[in-house]
DNA sequence: TCGATTTATAACTATTCGGCTATCAACACC
DNA sequence: GGTGTTGATAGCCGAATAGTTATAAATCGA
């Protein structure tokens, strides 16, 4: 089991890097490949399937096969808790002047 | 200078943490000492002041001195625009079942 | 001024992160 | 079945995290 607490660690961790929030970016297009996930970024392929794996472990990213690839999916729903969490602070940032 | 893609990595990585979080929590109630932070929690008081450093860098907290205390105060600005960002990915989660 | 309180800093350790190269596994296409 | 393509995995490295204890600095109160 995977309790909330965790699942708000591993989403704002992997938010916290630029090329994984690139990479979600990107994903809002549509699925693609590692490889094609790869070829924007000056970073090996082994770098971006770690990416990858961060991301996947928040479930921000799902995979499937198709033939030699494995398609990348995005799973926005942890980011719905994660906006539930940052919501109630919402107060304090809209109090302020 | 600090970019706002460096402002999303130290915010989402202060979030990160459930410690921090829950330092948040706390200073939602307002203002509290390093020691009153520091109480709740099975640390020693140099943990805390580092958990504090990163939610400083961040942005989500300030300081200022009391006599011997550093009291700690919420600055909840910068989960505006964590949230900012995060909305880009709303019709995503709300599209999903 | 002395002692107590509060907090930061330094130094150390173990673990994780973010990158690399090298290599292995799975699949498609002759 | 051999070859090429795609992606994962292993092992390495340096930097950053998350904690510790010990100590220094700042302030208050007597």
């Amino acid at each position: 089991m995977v309790t909330a607490t965790q699942q708000l660690n591993d989403t704002f961790a992997a938010l916290a890097d630029p090329t994984r929030r690139a990479i979600l970016g990107r994903l809002m297009e549509g699925e693609a490949s590692v490889a094609e996930l790869t070829e924007p970024f000056e970073m090996s392929q082994p770098a971006i399937s770690k990416h990858l794996k961060y991301l996947e472990r928040a479930g921000l990213v799902s995979r499937h096969r198709d033939a030699q690839r494995r398609m990348c999916r995005l799973e926005a729903a942890p980011m719905a808790q994660a906006v539930g969490w940052l919501e109630g602070y919402r107060e304090h940032w809209e109090a302020n002047y």
